[in-house]
This record gives structure tokens, C-alpha cells and sequence, in this order.
DNA sequence: TATGAATGAGGTTTCATTCAT
DNA sequence: TATGAATGAAACCTCATTCAT
């Protein structure tokens, strides 16, 4: 009993995505009108689980993946250094699940289809400016480093990443900037073949807060804007 | 001679001093005469630590810093795993050393105040043909892609990097944005805030090149001349 | 040259040994008349051959056998490493000739039979005397901390030591005793059976001084006082 | 060939955790129906750290803090590598305890208080036996020959060994002979101030018995009772 | 299922010794 | 003879993984 430990997994994803899944996994079995109990062996389980993807995501990022220790991630997740491995089949097995976990939310993010009824460069903004405000200021965004960091170490990884966010995304940013297109309000139709123009700027934004917010302070949202500027046209102050 | 050399360090510094080094190890068994080399031993002394940087460089961009062996690192640079603590006191600082020598050439680049004879966008378009060419498809893109992996563990590599390389090149960019402002090139006075807004695409083109041009091919050319459209209006066929 | 050189060998024996050791030689081909010239190689040598066992014995004392560096003896030397190999076979010679060298003085001061012409106390107090201010409170007392750590992994070491300092003290001292007793001023018959009860209060002043003079000073001049008047009765204030 | 390896581990701490470690690796293997070791997990993790403090002090005794490795105080402990760190920092952590651990018993034989129903000679007569016995003829008269050899590079085991054993024996011995010369015994009043006289003796048989009893053996008893006769005056044959 | 002590392969670093200059 | 860069064996220490409890 050397080490005092830490029970303070400090969520990352911020989303309640594992009380969900938590919730879920108990309810798999214990019926409709349960009533509350101790929790049972299931949902001990599963809630260890997630404490461990929670622990295992705050190390990754913090260290990377090959100088990350499952002692640490064990002691943050407060459970046995053996517990993981009822989990997962090793580190390797681990880091990739929790990658798949984390971006969850931030598929949730971008899959959720924009109100129609607006301008597309309102739909855009509205959609930066969460993505932004959720993931470029957020600790959040060092998902997207850590993936840039180890992806080419997994192609697991970069292939996950790439099959569940980037072509969708991309897909996504393709069809408003064609509906733009289509109601006048963007100009440019060659933007339509590469909508990384569109959001390479968040892309920016969310590598400069890791490694460049201490040297100088980046407004992430107006720069925004001000790219949106550049494809809609200056804003008209109404 | 237990191990056998591998004599392919892919140059990535651009520097002679591979090229050399590989000349000297292939002269040792050429000729039946082989001449005695000449050099003196401090020549033969700064190759060799050429040799580890070029080595190093290598496989710290394969693997990132904590997963490299700098027993590969000996193996590859073609000297054994002592020499390396001749030149550099240990693993870190043959990291921060050598990111500091990598990052000469992409300086070199961006110093290269352009022609200024030529509109405003011709001098960005061929800065970033330059830039995308030498770096975003060389693997020297990879050394971006290791600083951003690094970075927030190696304060020193990621100052530095900020002092060279970034504030540098955000500061170019901003007179050169503003001179297309003066000169009614760009129309858009808002962008001089945010230069980063004109190099996001390169930075883009570079990420995209490590992780996922091989689900995707991307034509960063051709990606940053829609951009540069955005800036300066779309160009009128000549 | 990452590390500039220490020319200082801060003679630990103080006796003027090392000056005289070389002059001997130099003079050994130079011929009696010879006029004082740029010293020759053979001087050259043998100083480098000094200086270098005068470092060795600084760090040996400092740091024990294993943990001491030959660097560092060749730094504090003012000799390249290499320059060791000429003049010892390896580490373990060098310690051993060190140590050889460094007992010398000792012998000397041993060797010296004291004048017959006093009380037998007063012959053992003077050279008690000397003894202590030369070896005790000096740093040459660490020789003989040295050889105490070291004997057992240095058979050598300890057998050159035994035969040239333990076993020749001791005879004297039995002599010294045996005159006492036959002079009428030690009546304790015994005494003489163990010569070794009439230095060990000097041992352990050695001992004491190096590890616990900090803690608590000794005056071991007057601790030996003491033993005397054990020996020879108190002596009366005359 | 240059350092011979002993397989000789000689109990030196007097506990019987050696000897039961012994004992399990033996039964592991001895009958067919070996009984399943009952012992839990903390108290086998207890039995290694003992084990590996017994080894320890076998191999630094033999070889000195430097020249020791831990390799084979495992292999001597019958653990693997690793288990040494769960139980020490590192080497110097276990060097320190090491020595605290051993001096214990040294304290012990001090801390008892003779019996003072009799002379006071009679008293540290029988003291110093034991101490003799025990201590300058056992190998755990190595155990003082490591300190003085150790104790500069490890001022924490020089302050423990004085704090402990030093300036509690010497007060003790202090104590004693300031009985003695109140009981007439002791003429000598000036002993009082240098109780280190009377164990100097002890102290030089101690050191004797690892340098020099092969080449003289010493009779340290017979030594102690003839420095005893020269402070209490000589004993008359009864 | 959960634990955490134990393992040992493998990594970094040191340093005695060599040898081309 | 002197040098000091280079070597590589060997030491310390870490940590992913296992397994008895």
C-alpha cells in the first residue's frame, strides 16, 4: 500500500456516453421494472470498464501511446493493474478501443444533421462554432493530436478515424457547400471538391491551443468567421 | 561486426553528410587499393554525428520518440550505441538536436524572401507550391507531423519551433497579405489577423499525406489554388 | 572539448616523493653536469606516470575502486585516457601500484627508528605523535581507510600492505615494548604478545576521522595521551 | 575471470528468513505431493524482502556498494530483478536499509545491559567477549568493515551507524568506566574522556579478522584481557 | 471477477579498453 | 609516446504481462 490511489477519472469525452452504456449493460438483463439494487457484477463491470477507457484516454493523451504505463491508468481508473487485462486484450487492444470510444462524440457531433431552415453559412458557423467551442478549446481536441501523433504507428486507427469521421465529415461539408452552391451563396464551385478548405481552419485552430495557446492566444471562433468571409462574402452588418 | 548495416537512410535533411557517409562505408570494400581515408578525425567525428541525426531523424519519425530504440538508431547511423552519448548527453537531447537541425531547411524555405515582382498571389502560389512540393509530399512533412506529436511533452522542441519556424512564417505571410490588401489584391482586410487562415490548407496537405492519402489521394496543389481563389477571386482563364 | 581540463593534482602524499621520483630519473641518463634543458621524454613520462597516480589516489579515496572513473583520473592527471595504458596494464594495476606508492611515506615515517636516547614513552609518544598529525588528520589516513575497504577484493593489496606496514610496525612496536618492559617502564609483561592493543587507539582515530569528525571532533593527540599513561602509569607533572 | 563468484550464502543477519527461503525452493521440487504453500501473499512478499536483504548484504559485503550487482543479489535471493524495485527504490535505497537492517542486532547485543551484580571488569569483560564473539570472529564483523569502507559516499548510513551504535556505545562504555573509577577500579579518572580506548582493541580485531587472519591469526580475546589488565591492573590468578 | 506481487525481456546509459592518427 | 573517438559488454531500471490468491 505504497501509493494512495486516485479516484478522479476526470471524464474527457464530457459526453454520458458511459452512464449510457453502463445503464444499458444492466438493463441487458435485469428487466423492465428493476428495481434499484446494488449494483450488480455486470454493472460493476462495465463501469470499471469505462473508468478505464476514461483513465487510459487522459494518459494517451498526455503521454502518448508507448510512453503511457497501465500502472498509471490503473491508478487513475482506480482498479488493479490486472483488471485491464479482463478487458482488454493488451495496451495495444485498449489504446485502439479507446480511440473508437472517444470519437464517438465527436461523430455524435458531426452527424447531427444542422436545422435546414437557415442560411447555409449560418448552418456552417453554427457548426464550427460548436465543434470549436467543444473540441478546438476543449482537452478534447487532443484526441484529434494523439491521433495525428500515433496514426501512423495504427492503421487500425487512422483507418477508423479516417471510415468514421473524416469521409463523413467530409461528405457532410461537401453537400452543404453544394447547397450553397445551389442557392447562390457561395461562389466558388471548385470548393465542392475539396471541402478540407472548409475546415481546415478548425483543423488549425485545434492544433495551435496544443502547442501554441501559451506563445499567443488564438481567437479560434473569429478566425473562423473570418474564413467564412472569405467564402460567403463579407458579412453585412445588420 | 555482429550486425550487418543497413546503409538506407533515406536522406531526409537534405544534407550531404548521408550521402558521404554512405560513400565512405561503400569505399571501404570497393577496391582492392582502397585508399587510407584522409579525413581527419574531427571530420570523420562530425560525420558520424551527421550520420545519427540522419538516423535518428528516421526513426524518431517512424516511431515517435519514447517507442525508439536508440540501439536502432546506432544500428542505422552505422556506429555503435556509445557513440551516440559522445555527441549527444542522452536521448532527449539527441531528439531536441535534431528537430532544431531538421527544422534549418523548412527555414531556409520560408526565409527566401520571394520576388516581389510579381502580383501578390504569384508570390503565395509559388511559396506554396515550393512549401507543398518540399514538404507536405516529402517525408520531411513528417517532421511537422512529429513536432505536433511531440510537442506538448518536448516544451523546448515545441518553442523553438514556435520561435523559428511559426511566428516567422505567420509574420511573412501577414506583410504579404497585407501588401495584397494595399495593392487591392485581396479584398478581405480581415484576414491579416489571421494569417493562419492562409496556410491552414498546407498544414492540412501535411497531415492528410502521413495519415490518410492512401484511402484518399489529395492534390494539395491543386487544393491550395481553390483556396488562394478564395482570397484573391477566382482566376480568369488566360 | 566539451570539457575543459583540470590541471590540478592537489598532492595528497605531501611528501615530495613525485619531485623527487622524477628528478632521479631524469637525472639516471642526463649525467651529473647535465645543464637544466627542456625536459626530455624520459622526464616527461615519468611526471605524466606521477601525475597520474597522484589523481588515481585522489579518486580512488574519493570514490572507492569500483565507482571510480579513469576519465576522471585522466582528466584530473592532465593525461588522456589512453595516456593510462602506457604506464599500467588496466585499472586494477594502476590500484595496485597506487597503492604501493602511496605506503611509501608511510614505511618512512615507520622506518625511522626513533633516537634511543629518551624514555621508551617519550620515543612512542613523538612518533604517535607524528603519526597522527601526518597520517590521522591528514588525507593520507584514507589510505589506510582505503586499503581496509578494498583489501578484501585485492589480495595484493592487502598482502603488500600486511608485509610492508602492518607486519614492520608491529615488529617495532614489539621492540619498542620489549624495551620498555626491560627498562622497568611497562609492567604489564603482556603487552609485548600484542603490539597491537599500543596503536589501535591511533587506528581508530583514523577511522573516526573520516566518518565521524563531523558528528563529534576527536582530539586523538590527547585520546593517545591517555592510552600512554595506561601503559607507562600517569605521568606526573614535573 | 576477474571476479569469482561465491556460492556460499552463510547466513549473516541470524534470521531465519534465509533458511526458510531455502526451504521453499527446495520443497518445490522434492516430493510428489508437495504441499501447497499456505502462506499468504503478504507474508511470502515479506519473506522476499527479507531474502533480498540477506543477499544484499552477502554480495555488498563481498564486493562493495559499486562493484555489487543487483543481478545477482537477485539470483542469490532466489527473485527475479524486478522484485528487488518493489521493495527498494533502487540500489542505494537498499544498500541503506541493508545496513540499517543489519545493524539491529549490533544495537541489541549493545542495548542489553549487563548484569551489575558484579566487577565492573567483569562486566565489559564479558561484553567485549560477546562483542568478539559475535561480531569481530563472524562475518558480521564485515558488516562494520563496509561502513568504514562506505561511509564517506553514503553520509545517511555514517549518520545512522553513529546515531545508532556509536554514540549509544560509547555513552554506555562511558558510563561503565565512570562506575569503575567510582568503584575504585579504574585509576585512570582521564578514560572517561576517551571511552573509544576501550574498545580501539575491539575495533582493530574486527579489522584484523577481515585483512590479516590469514596471514596472523589474532587471538582477540586474549588481546581484550590483556588491555583490560593494563586499565584495571592485572588480574591476580585466582 | 478482481487483485497486485512477481516476472524478465528489453531499454537507456556508463565506462574500461582499444587503436588509428 | 600521446591522444581521444569509438567500441560494446554490462549494469541499472522499467513496465507489459501473467497468475496464484
Amino acid at each position: 500500500m505504497k501509493q494512495p490511489k486516485q479516484n478522479l477519472p476526470k471524464d474527457v469525452t464530457g459526453s454520458p456516453a458511459a452512464a449510457r452504456s453502463a445503464a444499458k449493460t444492466a438493463s441487458s438483463h435485469s428487466g423492465p421494472a428493476a428495481p434499484r439494487r446494488p449494483s450488480s457484477r455486470a454493472v460493476r463491470s462495465a463501469e470499471r470498464r469505462e473508468a478505464i477507457i476514461a483513465a487510459g484516454l487522459e494518459e494517451f493523451i498526455a503521454r502518448g501511446f508507448a510512453a503511457t504505463r497501465l500502472d498509471d491508468v490503473a491508478r487513475r481508473a482506480g482498479v488493479a493493474k490486472g483488471t485491464i487485462y479482463l478487458h482488454f486484450k493488451d495496451k495495444e487492444a485498449l489504446f485502439e478501443e479507446l480511440i473508437r470510444t472517444a470519437i464517438v462524440p465527436l461523430v455524435a457531433r458531426l452527424g447531427a444533421p444542422p436545422a435546414l431552415d437557415g442560411s447555409v453559412r449560418d448552418m456552417i458557423e453554427s457548426f464550427a462554432r460548436t465543434f470549436i467551442q467543444e473540441v478546438a478549446t476543449t482537452k478534447r481536441g487532443d484526441i484529434v493530436r494523439l491521433i495525428v501523433a500515433e496514426g501512423p504507428r495504427f492503421p487500425n486507427v487512422a483507418d477508423f478515424y479516417y471510415r468514421e469521421v473524416v469521409s463523413r465529415g467530409l461528405s457532410d461539408m461537401r453537400a452543404l457547400i453544394e447547397l450553397g452552391i445551389a442557392r447562390g451563396e457561395i461562389a466558388q464551385k471548385n470548393l465542392a471538391r475539396f471541402p478540407q478548405i472548409l475546415v481546415a481552419p478548425a483543423i488549425v485552430a485545434v492544433i495551435w491551443q496544443s502547442l501554441f495557446s501559451k506563445h499567443a492566444p488564438l481567437d479560434a471562433i473569429e478566425m473562423f468567421r473570418v474564413h467564412l468571409d472569405l467564402i460567403f462574402g463579407e458579412r453585412r452588418p445588420t
